[in-house]
DNA sequence: CCGTATCCACAATGATACTG
DNA sequence: CAGTATCATTGTGGATACGG
């Protein structure tokens, strides 16, 4: 019986954690950003309105069900518009709301931060790895 | 012929967009700092050094292997130390490093986004969700 | 042109058991 | 106390083919 209790308790506490966790605007926020794809969408849409095909190009590496997912996403969020106009062929047009707009800076905050340390920490990194390697 | 020729540009272009987002600062730091614990662990160490099994209580849902795991990316980063006090048993505890503490404002940006905004996302979630149930 | 649907491969995470 | 090793599970993204 002792030996379950433990095991029993680490997992109520996992579970607790994790509503915990899904609970978390940072957390929740941090798991839009850090999609792959997010930022990359958000910064080809801070120049204005684009296109399905404009974003697509210009996030050259997106397969087309990424691209598509990516852009539902922002939309549920209410972080971008989507806006379908029934020609033939149909044209469809996103754009940031206020709400995507106000992530901009964000975004800038942490490009601001890599462009000013990561060779900081790739320095740090592949000294890590040399004393590995060393002994 | 043709038809195999649009695939393998594709397949170029991917590869060569994932060589620009490996080399790109900020997805490194996105990629870091997007890691289910990193913030987490980050925060527990905002409040001075800790100890292994200090960070684990605060951190109360991550595994063993998550922990030692996360906390070796940080080290091997230049984002914090670890120090080991050869007592018996052994001690070893983890301090953030001036990098790791430059951290902490961008993480804080995250936060201040999240807290102002993420109810917003919700209710614009709900009602994204609404109207597609109602038609 | 702008998607949706299906299948598949691989990485990430956690549970569990063991060690200095 | 502070890990390491292994296995099982899940989630994420891409390729491909098809539809409005």
């Amino acid at each position: 019986m002792a030996t379950t209790t433990a095991a029993r308790r680490r997992e109520i506490a996992r579970t607790e954690y994790d509503a915990f966790l899904a609970a978390c605007p940072s957390r929740q926020l941090l798991d839009r950003l850090s999609d792959k794809w997010v930022g990359l969408v958000l910064a080809a849409l801070s120049n204005g309105p684009q296109r399905y095909n404009e974003i697509a190009r210009t996030v050259a590496g997106v397969s087309q069900k990424m691209l598509t997912q990516t852009l539902r996403t922002l939309e549920r969020d209410g972080l971008a518009t989507r806006t379908v106009t029934p020609t033939v062929p149909v044209r469809v047009d996103y754009e940031l709301t206020d709400l995507g707009q106000s992530l901009l800076p964000v975004m800038r905050a942490i490009k601001d931060w890599a462009e000013a340390h990561m060779d900081d920490v790739l320095l740090a990194r592949s000294r890590y790895d040399m004393e590995k390697m060393t002994g």
